[in-house]
DNA sequence: ATAGTAAACGCAACTTTGTTGCAATACTCT
DNA sequence: AGAGTATTGCAACAAAGTTGCGTTTACTAT
């Protein structure tokens, strides 16, 4: 991993006042090293070698991330949570593209989802997700 | 429960070939009959009073539904499978609802969920997904 | 630099959601 | 009604996530 998402991280983390703990730190590298959203298992194993890091203390920091909004949540079929980076250019309402074969997700950061159908009386929209499933490059 | 959509659940299952238990009789009605779609957990407590069924048993019946294209799963952000009775006019392709305040989800089953941006070359798109989150006529 | 302190961490135990193996039961067919 | 096999129920297991609590670590003030 490439020294500079380190020092981007950890930058990140210090701006919110909270510690800039190694967990925080070495996850949030990862994470914005990573063109994919990846589960916390695949981060757990990435984390095993070096200095290894609790099970939980991941829980903890993946859901601290999120609330501050340096990653963002997927779930798809087998009802995995995924993780992602972030990046300025698409805060929220973009679209996953989910492979139906190997579960991969990625984020089609280009589209922007939209919804102007009729909702039922007294509901409101506020957020749209939408998942495109299919077979990626290399499952195609 | 109104009586005909046991007469219809049965009626349903005994075309497939297969056995109509009373399981599968009692779990499909009870589907037929709502508007939404409903966790394995709200099945499980609505089916308790009378002659209970075994989570396991549960399981399996909506397992069986879901392969005969009875019933059709949702995977809302909780990480629990929601179920619901697939009408005619809506097989596939539409769109759900999820209150962000009481989970409850249902379909919209007027939109037509569609893609027609690009994707990574190689990707192959089969089929869309679309949520869209908000709050309910209850919870708004 | 050092000590004090609150925020994070690690461990163990627990919960929830779902699965598997196998013996007992209950559909269906004749 | 009886036979045969598809389902069921139970018990045990597995994966994913949460909670409580004592210990460590990172920041702050001296």
């Amino acid at each position: 991993m490439a020294i500079n998402f380190q020092e981007q991280a950890e930058a990140m983390i210090r701006r919110t006042g909270d510690r800039a703990t190694s967990g925080r730190v070495r996850i949030l590298a990862l994470l914005l090293a990573e063109h994919r959203a990846v589960t916390h298992h695949e981060i757990e194993d990435r984390l095993s070698g070096e200095h290894r890091l609790d099970r939980v203390t991941l829980y903890r920091v993946l859901e601290w991330l999120n609330e501050k909004c340096f990653v963002h949540r997927v779930v798809s079929d087998d009802r995995v949570w995924r993780f992602r980076a972030n990046v300025e250019t698409h805060p929220h309402h973009h679209a996953h593209f989910e492979c139906t074969r190997c579960t991969q997700v990625i984020c089609l950061d280009d589209l922007k989802a939209k919804y102007d159908g009729p909702l039922p009386a007294g509901y409101r929209s506020h957020e749209i997700e939408l998942t495109v499933k299919g077979l990626c490059a290399e499952c195609g």
